[in-house]
DNA sequence: TTGTATGCGTTATCAT
DNA sequence: ATGATAACGCATACAA
């Protein structure tokens, strides 16, 4: 079947045959109680007879607003990112906003590139999850004066809803020599494709120093951001002079293929190496051992992003007073023991 | 700082600085070929210079097309779906369309909001997950001629790509029964959230019929769609006078729930109790026991239907030919085993 | 309460 | 090779 015409009715077919301008059909669907109620009747019948739908990009072009705001994750295979869509969503949705989803996959180059693509299509805002770590997309905004906030890891000026990345990894790490764990290594993805784990290594290696315990160079191990397959890192870690008997993951999905790697190898978890996460992604619970991680409450950070980007695009400024950072905490589950001796 | 007006140049902006008409920029930016050189240069420094971005609204009225295409997943949770939606994305990108994504939730009124969504955006195609089991949405779509396939199952007389699910369902219970299963049950969404577990469980349930094992009505268990918890469920399924030592779960993330509330409850997976999932999301080999289930290419099939819908857009029509079934596999790991004796 | 007319930022069809 | 101008479908200020 050929199907390449579709005709859609516009509000001028409309007015002609409800016998009234265009001007009342558009009065009767944005300010439905400036019209009589007979002839609104009327415009309503033709309507949906017709199954007419106001023309989005007509109406964004008389308007200048789109209400749409768009967002940029760096992966959607990550559950921590789904959740907090999920938020983003549903706040956003409450306000009568629409959101565009866009996943970079780690890639400063698609990151630009969606940046620019939401800026052509004139979203009212942009809620950014980026790698960038110089920050580049994040000032510009700012300098265009483009309505944005960061998520999960602050840039430049722009407000910020995330935990406390440096204290967060802190907490984990000093957990671990609690434990009495004195040989560690922390596994990220790269720190340009993601400013987070620059952070989270940084509190780290803080950490460590704090401790008095010394730190080596290969004592951060870099995975591959867009498959986490760690095996080869694993085991050239694991292999060396001075393995670690803890491992500090970046995050979940990192921690729980290092698990996977160490088991392949011949490790038990946490009898031989302890592995602690980041995010406590729904299915951290499920692996085994179920993982030890920091949780970051991503469907509430997802909504608060939204909130606040909404409350700019309402008063037309940036808020104040910086926002509080959202409370982190540790979930000890059974992938961190204390080391064999 | 305020921020409210970010004024946006157009290209009558551009032309009068370029001393040439909005005619001669258009078509700069559109077949540059058609410009002399020196003029196309000194347009592209003025765009430059004031970061001009064409105005998607106004070029979608213009030329009567988006260049996107609208995408609606039952969840974005679900990983099957986003490496799904990277197959969408990828194939989208290369031939220049953007894509929509929307996630139901598994909510029928969410998607037919959405459907409208993307119609008033005018996107040129949409790819559809959907429950809606009645396939009116589908229906209308039909109707309307806009241009859409189904992904993962059929509806109405929309163009698919899917594996066979009830084929995929009975290959999966032949194998419990080959294993000398002789009690089963399967958990599921609700029927009216997933049109794709009704399939399932046709499959499920005519091999068991094929292979003379009776049934009874407690051989589907309900779990919530959203959450897919099934503690209660599980609970007391195992608890009735003949629980089930095999269990077939509509979706991986059913199985996995599933195999964590019965260990809950002390039974020991595949020792007591054999569970077969559906999906082979990644993280099915991670979780413990690693999960054997239906293997479905989700990144290829997301490609795939992406490439059929860019046909019907090419070309104006629907495919002549049905889509054969995508092929599925068994993945057999370690959460199913022989029954106990 | 309803209608008229203008503008929103492009593309595309003519001219030149 | 470039310019003038009419759509595209809607919102809105102003008139009636």
């Amino acid at each position: 079947m050929t199907l390449n015409k579709s005709f859609q009715p516009t509000i001028r077919d409309i007015a002609r045959e409800a016998k009234v301008s265009i001007a009342t059909v558009s009065r009767y669907l944005n300010m439905p109680e400036k019209v009589r109620k007979e002839t609104g009747e009327r415009i309503q019948r033709i309507i949906d007879k017709h199954n007419y739908r106001c023309n989005f990009a007509a109406k964004a072009l008389a308007t200048q607003r789109t209400k749409t705001i768009g967002y940029i994750i760096p992966a959607v295979n990550n559950q921590i990112y789904s959740e907090c869509a999920r938020g983003v969503q549903d706040e956003a949705q409450l306000h009568g906003y629409q959101v565009f989803i866009a996943s970079a996959e780690y890639n400063r180059q698609r990151e630009k590139q969606m940046v620019e693509n939401f800026l052509e299509r004139r979203v009212d805002g942009i809620i950014l999850t980026v790698s960038d770590s110089m920050g580049d997309i994040a000032q510009k905004l700012y300098q265009e004066k483009i309505p944005a906030v960061n998520l999960f890891n602050k840039q430049g000026c722009l407000p910020c809803v995330s935990v406390d990345n440096v204290q967060a990894s802190y907490d984990a790490t000093e957990y671990l020599i609690k434990l009495g764990h004195k040989s560690f290594a922390m596994l990220g993805v790269p720190f340009i494709a993601s400013d987070r784990c620059r952070m989270r290594y940084e509190g780290f290696l803080r950490c460590l120093q704090d401790h008095d315990i010394p730190t080596h160079p290969q004592s951060f191990v870099q995975v591959s951001s867009n498959t986490s397959d760690c095996s080869e890192g694993i085991e050239k870690l694991m292999n060396s002079s001075n393995p670690p008997t803890a491992i500090f993951a970046s995050n979940d999905l990192v921690a729980i293929n290092t698990i996977s790697a160490l088991r392949r190898l011949g490790f038990e978890i946490p009898k031989d190496v302890s592995v602690f996460g980041f995010d406590d992604i729904p299915m951290a619970k499920h692996v085994w051992p179920p993982l030890t991680t920091v949780l970051q409450p991503g469907y509430r950070m997802g909504r608060q992003a939204t909130s606040v980007l909404l409350d700019i695009l309402r008063t037309g400024e940036h808020p104040e007073e910086t926002i509080p950072s959202v409370q982190h905490d540790l979930i000890i589950r059974e992938s961190t023991g204390v080391p064999p001796r």
